[in-house]
DNA sequence: AAGCGTGACAACCGCCATCGA
DNA sequence: GTCGATGGCGGTTGTCACGCT
């Protein structure tokens, strides 16, 4: 669309682009000439003036456009007419299906770097890719599809195994062969958790939030008949060691976390449905136990897609103690609310660079965005992670180094989230007590002493009792000082699960089918525990 | 035919980084 | 070191066309 226009142009009263409304005046008569600026569509006669001044002086100075063109258009104006229509380069016509996966790839990869991806893209501009980007994910968002297709992840994640800030776990620690995998697993290295299973966001974790992301799990996701075995190591944003303080939990923690046993209950029908069949019905799809069973809003205005599901981490929901097989007819939230816990989650405590990062990042991010907002509702109390140090300000240069464009992650964690989620009003952790079942306030004394106990040891000790907090620091191979790569490893295997079949016809012969990651974990590879028991020992106690 | 929803696109807005005086 | 100019970038909004009810 050239999109030029003879009429009903608008005029700014001076020469800034950003003049208030206020400032316009509408005067087609103004259209070239030193009176105001004028805004709006640019007619052919300004782009013939626009071409004709670029031809003769070249791009640049384009503050000097309306000078010695007489065109009453600012520079930032120019430059984009410029740049995103009257550049002789530019390819017109809609995106080819190669282009279109080409961007889903570059997305995955960068996020929302559109400009950087309109490097990719000869010919394209970044403000096509960016509409491109919005429309699809807002279409894919209506019909309940995931945003990246999963031969997508696949690829993405691939080839970040070649990049950068890559965490390599110890491939030598391999009770758990690839092979062996069905499920994409993680070998939690050096685990000790002396108290059973109070990890209480492994459900979550595994249950929504990382396996909701196509190719994002950190989780051991055993749940059945993938024959993912790709192995990838997963890259550590730097960023995420910029981290607070977290709660503490306090109390018998079985008064908070649900056993394995309890929260790991899932019917066979999931896995019909996300290998294509049904969707199941809504009791038979859910983690039993996990929050999206405990938040006991039995409303859910909408039809919950499978797809949907899968996309929307369910680490928000209430959890309520006790009703771990509860609530068949009620089994998530509305969409809106879960879109808006997700958000909340993401956006708390994060600049703006942080809600820009990549597919995996999100996951990281996400992990980080948990303890935020577990620290916000557990103000009271905090921990703070081994070996991360309390001032953030210590290592600004890798976090803003990660965030920068190097990374292969790129930005925009909360993009795949937010891309589902609209703004939102910050009331939704508070209604929904997204997390309290993991950052219950409690009074108990019990689980918080123990802690305590050991964080007199060794002050910036891991909440143990936080598989998150160990992902993004000891378990992601971070050490107490600048180089977080390299040190600890741990074999992840394909995380990845599709949801869905994707825009491009990808077979989705690894999708998920069977059974919950944690049941699998808890009874097949308990072993693996163990390991996470020693992490959870931390630096000092191994 | 009117109203509405949606997609596609263009343009604007605000922020930020860079550069030179 | 400060400040203003400039340009780049990402997010958002506005507009139009089209299809459906």
């Amino acid at each position: 669309m050239s999109n030029t226009t003879s009429e009903s142009e608008e005029m700014i009263a001076s020469g800034d682009c950003t003049n208030s409304p206020s400032d316009e005046v509408s005067s087609e008569r103004n259209m070239v000439g030193n009176g105001p600026l004028k805004k709006g569509p640019w007619t052919s006669t300004e782009d013939a003036i626009l071409v004709d001044y670029v031809n003769k002086h070249g791009e640049g100075n384009w503050n000097s456009v309306q000078k010695h063109s007489g065109l009453s258009r600012c520079g930032k104006s120019c430059r984009l007419r410029w740049a995103n229509h009257l550049r002789p380069d530019l390819k017109k016509g809609a995106f080819t299906p190669e282009e279109e996966r080409r961007i889903v790839e570059l997305h995955a990869k960068m996020g929302n770097k559109w400009a950087r991806m309109a490097v990719e893209l000869p010919g394209r501009t970044d403000n096509e890719i960016k509409n491109f980007w919005n429309t699809r994910t807002k279409r894919r968002q209506r019909a309940g599809l995931p945003i990246y297709p999963h031969d997508v992840c696949l690829q993405t994640l691939n080839d970040n195994t070649q990049g950068q800030n890559m965490l390599t776990f110890d491939t030598s620690h391999a009770e758990i062969s690839p092979d062996d995998c069905q499920f994409p697993a993680v070998e939690f290295k050096k685990l000790e958790l002396n108290q059973e299973f109070y990890v209480p966001n492994i459900p979550d974790l595994a249950g929504s939030s990382f396996l909701d992301l196509p190719g994002c799990s950190l989780i051991p996701n055993r749940m059945g008949s993938t024959t993912c075995n790709d192995t990838f190591e997963f890259p550590v944003p730097k960023r995420i060691r910029r981290l607070d303080t977290y709660p503490v939990f306090e109390g018998d923690p079985n008064e908070y976390f649900p056993t394995v046993d309890q929260s790991f209950e899932i019917s066979s029908s999931y896995d019909q449905d996300l290998n294509g069949g049904d969707i199941p019905s809504s009791s038979s799809c859910l983690y039993t136990g996990s929050h999206a069973h405990f938040n006991g809003n039995t409303s859910s205005s909408e039809p919950i897609l499978w797809a949907q599901k899968l996309e929307l981490p369910s680490l928000q929901y209430t959890t309520q103690r006790g009703s771990c097989n509860a609530a068949p007819s009620s089994p998530l939230p509305p969409l809106e609310s879960v879109d808006t816990l997700i958000q909340q989650s993401i956006l708390i405590g994060q600049s703006k660079s942080e809600r820009d990062s990549g597919l995996l990042d999100a996951v990281l991010l996400q992990s980080q965005s948990l303890k935020m907002s577990e620290s916000n509702n557990n103000s009271n109390v905090s921990i703070v992670p081994r070996d991360i140090p309390t001032d953030s300000s210590s290592q600004p240069d890798d976090w803003e180094a990660y965030g920068d464009q190097m990374s292969p992650l790129g930005h925009s964690a909360a993009s795949v989230f937010s891309e589902y989620t609209p703004h939102l009003s910050g009331s939704s952790l508070d209604e929904h007590h997204s997390v309290e079942a993991i950052s219950v306030k409690h009074e108990g004394e019990e689980f918080g002493a123990k802690l305590s106990d050991r964080e007199d040891e060794k002050p910036n000790d891991l909440d143990y009792s936080r598989p998150d907090l160990l992902l993004d620091s000891n378990l992601l191979g971070s050490s107490s000082n600048a180089d977080y790569s390299n040190k600890d490893h741990c074999v992840v295997s394909d995380p990845i699960h599709a949801p869905a079949s994707d825009d491009f016809g990808c077979d989705s012969n690894k999708h998920i089918s069977g059974y919950s990651p944690l049941q699998g974990l808890h009874n097949e590879s308990s072993d693996k525990w163990d390991d996470i028991s020693e992490i959870c020992r931390g630096p000092g106690n191994r």
